[in-house]
DNA sequence: CGGGTTTGACCTGCGC
DNA sequence: GCGCAGGTCAAACCCG
């Protein structure tokens, strides 16, 4: 981390020659407009560096805060990675003793494996939520809903499939907002880092704009589905709901290469910055557990920043630039 | 030729 | 029961 490079930026202020490398100042005929000038400098000297005090205690502050984001950040991705190789485990086991389950059901009809198909879908549980984010861009999951409940109970034959489908569906939503440019109109996939295939458009009531449907083609077992829509009131921005957790990696990422087909992370490139919280906002009251996932949201957020090189890099030259200018 | 996208049809739950 | 709307399917098409 780079915390360190952040505080000893804070001693930036003592390199720094406030009042410019001036030549001795020439004898000029006016000597009391000359020592009213320097006392006024020496006050605005004095305002300079009492500024420079507090944003270089701000910034100690800050990095207090990003070694304590990253060392929570750290502990939640061991937690994670250890969930993950358990419900890995889990499923192995469980796939082992139902493969002539799923051969069966896929030579059947056409409409009819549909049902079958989405039992096999909401029977394999997904792991626990995959941080997405890794692919260096802002793309934080963002756990959306009042109820973040596991769905415990996709192990057993049910007999209902909207009640499992909603029982799932409280598991794992997530909602990605993504800035688009709006004279793009074929953006429909968001750059999160995994491969999406598409399987349905449609265009819904509430909004002009056609919805999208992704399911994750990475891996075949993946029950992950993402759905694409710009948003209604702000067509600029792209909002993805994805529905469950990847039970996989991320895809390693084959750039430069000119990449893979489109439907994977190089189909689109958004170029701006992604992850608009604000609407977030709109959509949410304020109660209290509300606020602490914003919180929670931040933390992620501010996580995964740190860790972006390229954030990092457009941090440095942002901060280079301000500084003089100070 | 294989894999992804498009798109119209179909399925299903929900509200009236 | 009917209509609506969201979600999904799959044939046709496209592209590298």
């Amino acid at each position: 981390m780079d915390e360190q490079w952040m505080i000893g930026q804070t001693s930036l202020s003592l390199g720094l020659n406030v009042g410019g490398p001036r030549r001795a100042p020439p004898v000029t005929r006016d000597h009391v407009e000359e020592d009213f000038m320097s006392s006024k400098k020496n006050h605005v000297v004095e305002a300079l560096e009492a500024e420079l005090q507090r944003v270089g205690k701000e910034n100690r502050k800050l990095s207090d805060m990003l070694r304590a984001l990253v060392a929570k950040y750290s502990d939640l991705q061991g937690k994670v990675s250890g969930m993950m190789a358990a419900a890995a485990a889990a499923n192995s086991h469980r796939q082992s003793s139902t493969t002539s389950e799923g051969g069966s059901a896929a030579s059947a009809t056409r409409k009819r494996p549909r049902s079958d198909s989405l039992d096999t879908a909401s029977r394999n549980p997904s792991p626990p939520l995959a941080v997405a984010g890794s692919s260096g861009r802002f793309a934080v999951s963002v756990p959306v809903g009042p109820d973040q409940a596991e769905c415990t109970s996709v192990h057993e034959p049910c007999n209902s499939k909207r009640v499992r489908v909603d029982e799932c569906k409280a598991s794992r939503v997530s909602k990605l907002y993504v800035h688009a440019d709006p004279a793009d109109l074929s953006l429909q996939v968001v750059k999160d880092g995994y491969q999406w295939r598409k399987y349905g458009q449609k265009v819904t009531k509430d909004n002009p704009c056609p919805r999208a449907y992704f399911r994750c083609s990475f891996a075949p077992s993946c029950q992950v589905k993402k759905k694409v829509q710009r948003s209604a009131e702000d067509k600029t921005v792209l909002v993805a709901t994805y529905d469950g957790d990847h039970n996989h990696a991320q895809p390693p990422k084959q750039q430069g290469s000119g990449g893979r087909k489109s439907g994977d992370a190089a189909a689109v490139c958004v170029s701006a910055a992604p992850v608009l919280v604000q609407q977030q906002r709109k959509q949410e009251a304020s109660t209290a557990e509300q606020v602490a996932d914003r919180k929670n949201l931040a933390e992620q957020m501010a996580a995964t920043l740190t860790r972006d090189p390229g954030f990092k890099a457009a941090l440095v030259s942002a901060l280079s630039g301000r500084i003089p200018a100070a």
